[in-house]
RNA sequence: GCCGCUAUAGCUCAGUGGUAGAGCGCGUCAUUGGUAAUGACGAGGCCGAGAGUCCGAUUCUCUCUAGCGGCACCA
């Protein structure tokens, strides 16, 4: 390079600034301000990013990252992990570094040592890392040949850091990062140094296990998972944001709410209460409402069913593990995993003529399926669940169209639920697969068309179908801006074929009709644990266990109440009636706590009038009305969505 | 399934090598109070299950089970 040949730097407003020889990202920063000098943290050239140390020897388009851009975050976070790796290694030498990245709100890092950390050792590693920050470390980039690098970490001991290196395929400069006695393999961009990443902007979180390369078979290392942000606020917002969404927690309102409970003897089997139970029946009707408005055909197929239906699906073969079994008079039994096998057997009964498709048959079907211990959670995955599950049984070319209506009807009942965000994912054939590829070019097409005829916008999920045919899931957004992936359409060529179905086609020659298996809640279990974090247990009256609780401000007015009390009952709403001796400040608060969408209150005047104060969940107004009035309000609210 | 942590009253949790405590909740009594906690008294525990060490285990050790946080899995 010539040291002598101008470089220009063109900045995002336009502006150019020449340069004779040597430049920095910090010497730009520095010329354009000393305030942008000391915010600066990376630099963009030509759209990658460089330390601020990058020398740029050729003419670019140039921007500088500071700690206000979004972009810095990754950064902080890769930073962050380092940091904690060189902690680690500054108080326990023995321990092996491997990988630590950026996630989502934070970093991670996953280390090998005989010996595990412990809660006391997080904070150790945290009180050193904020030494290290202290202490103003530069970070310093070089590069090195990699197989020079594997000599070196070698050296050192680090032979999970020597194989990661050693896996990279050519013998390329490599690029390595140093800050203190500290060195690691790293693409960067950095931090110019550990100062940067800040005073109380980082926290570490938890100690967990991570496979080495993600692979169960590999040794299992220790993981520490932090957080880091831009300033303290957004730390302190994002702390506070972790304890919001655990007061939403579904395990633990589940309780208060008296909703639901587990225990030891059934594990993953959620044993529902009678509150619990009024959400999951109101679902249930509203379900097969839109069902029968939608052409389905309601069925109930057996639980348990011999060993030889589940050899000839497949799933004897696949699902085995997963599966539990029985055995009476010497024969095998299986509890259904799934409900498809059973849906064709009723599809089989007699003879089905193409007049009679599509063929829509659905069951609330009761599942089970032995998921492995460590992957229970709550409700959200269970051992026992029911799917609002059908099997549309048609010919080929009415998949696109099938799919259509299909997608209409989800989004209408997502909408009923209080979901409008949805996301679609699309799951292209998998490298092994039944079936021919021109079916899969046509299945794969037929959603496509549906999905854009619905005006959908979907992301592909290349090599994600299933073996038997492409499929298309449904992923709703909550309250609180979690991801939800619950409906699924899927195409399946290969059950219709293992199990014979078939129809009778016009040309009086039987067919094979095309199966589509598809789900809109997923399982009740798991749709009503979205739904209360969702609401925080704050369930819209259709859905609310108990809609009203009546009450007196003294026990002069019992007869009243049980009056007001009877009549909510007969226009058929969910109250309760609450005539303990206690004061009102009592029972507003113990109601509050339930969330009881609204409270009846009858004092005195009310009871001499025939009206009634209402107060309503979340709210310190009170609103006196005329008892008729009131009932037929709470009644008009208390309406099922696809009834209004 | 794997790694780590946890398991004491209905709930939240304290505690100890000599068989146990608080708050809330629950029951009784008094109080009848206009919108988020009235007071007093009382009942309630095989200290997750099994084994071991010990004169003695809820406490220490081991095994199991379940839960929690991850990882792997999720037809």
């Amino acid at each position: 390079m010539n040291a002598s040949s101008k470089v220009a730097l063109t900045l995002p407003d336009g502006s150019v600034r020449e340069y004779d020889g040597l430049v920095t990202g910090m010497t730009l920063a520095q010329d354009i301000g000393p305030g942008l000098a000391k915010a600066a943290i990376v630099i963009i050239v030509n759209g990658e990013q460089r330390d601020l140390s990058y020398e740029i020897t050729s003419s670019a388009n140039v921007s500088i990252i500071t700690k206000r851009d979004e972009e810095a975050l990754e950064i902080i976070r890769h930073d962050a992990a380092h940091i904690l790796a060189e902690a680690v290694k500054e108080l326990w030498p023995e321990t092996q570094v491997t990988i630590g990245p950026a996630i989502e709100n934070g970093f991670y890092y996953d280390f090998a040592r005989e010996e595990p950390f412990t809660p006391e050792d997080l904070e150790i590693m945290e009180t050193r890392m904020k030494e290290i920050v202290a202490r103003d470390e530069d970070i310093i980039r070089s590069e090195m040949l990699r197989d020079d690098a594997v000599e070196l970490f070698r050296t050192m001991g680090e032979k999970y850091k020597a194989e990661i290196i050693a896996s990279i395929p050519s013998n390329e400069p490599i690029s390595l990062y140093k800050q203190g006695n500290f060195i690691d393999l790293c693409r960067g961009p950095h931090l110019p140094s550990t100062r940067y990443l800040g005073e109380g902007t980082f926290k570490l979180m938890t100690i967990a296990g991570a496979y080495w390369r993600g692979d169960s078979n590999n040794e299992m290392l220790q993981r520490v998972y932090g957080t880091a942000w831009r300033d303290k606020k957004e730390l302190k917002a994002y702390l506070h944001r972790i304890e919001e969404a655990e007061k939403r927690d579904h395990r633990k309102l589940g309780r208060e709410l008296n909703l639901f409970h587990f225990q030891e003897e059934a594990a993953g089997m959620p044993f529902w209460h009678p509150n619990g139970w009024t959400i999951y029946t109101q679902i249930e009707g509203y379900m097969r409402r839109k069902q029968r408005e939608y052409g389905y055909q309601e069925i109930n197929t057996p639980k348990l069913v011999d060993r030889k239906l589940w050899e000839d699906s497949g799933h004897w073969e696949k699902f085995r593990e997963h599966m539990y079994t029985t055995e009476s008079e010497e024969r095998i039994f299986a509890l259904k995993p799934m409900n498809c096998p059973c849906h064709v057997q009723v599809f089989n009964q007699g003879l089905v003529s193409y007049r009679d498709l599509p063929l829509r048959l659905a069951e609330f079907g009761s599942c089970h399926r032995n998921e492995p211990s460590g992957a229970l959670h709550g409700l959200m995955r269970v051992r026992s669940f029911v799917q609002d599950d059908a099997h549309i049984f048609c010919e080929k070319d009415k998949i696109t169209e099938e799919t259509e209506t299909f997608c209409g009807m989800l989004l209408e009942i997502y909408k009923d639920f209080g979901f409008e965000k949805i996301k679609v994912k699309f799951s292209d054939r998998p490298e092994v697969r039944a079936g021919s590829d021109d079916v899969w070019d046509e299945a794969e097409k037929c959603l496509l068309d549906a999905v854009d005829h619905v005006g959908l916008e979907y992301t592909l999920n290349p090599g994600e179908g299933a073996f038997y045919g492409p499929k298309l899931e449904f992923v709703l957004t909550d309250a609180i801006g979690r991801d939800w992936q619950c409906g699924t359409l899927q195409v399946d060529f290969v059950l219709p074929e293992r199990l014979d179905a078939n129809y009778v086609g016009a040309d009086n020659t039987k067919h094979r009709p095309v199966m589509l298996h598809r789900a809109i809640l997923g399982s009740f279990e798991r749709f009503i644990g979205i739904l209360i974090e969702n609401f925080a247990g704050r369930f819209p009256m259709w859905l609310a266990p108990i809609q009203v609780v009546v009450t007196g401000i003294t026990n002069d007015q019992d007869a009243y109440v049980n009056e007001v009390y009877m009549q909510l009952k007969s226009a058929g709403l969910r109250a309760e009636i609450d005539t303990r001796n206690e004061k009102i400040n009592y029972k507003i608060r113990e109601h509050s706590h339930a969330k009881i969408p609204a409270i009846f209150v009858a004092g005195g005047r009310e009871a001499d009038n025939n009206t009634i104060t209402i107060r309503r969940l979340g709210s310190k107004n009170q609103e006196t009305l005329d008892l008729t009035d009131a009932i037929n309000t709470l009644v008009t609210e208390s309406i099922e969505p696809d009834k209004r």
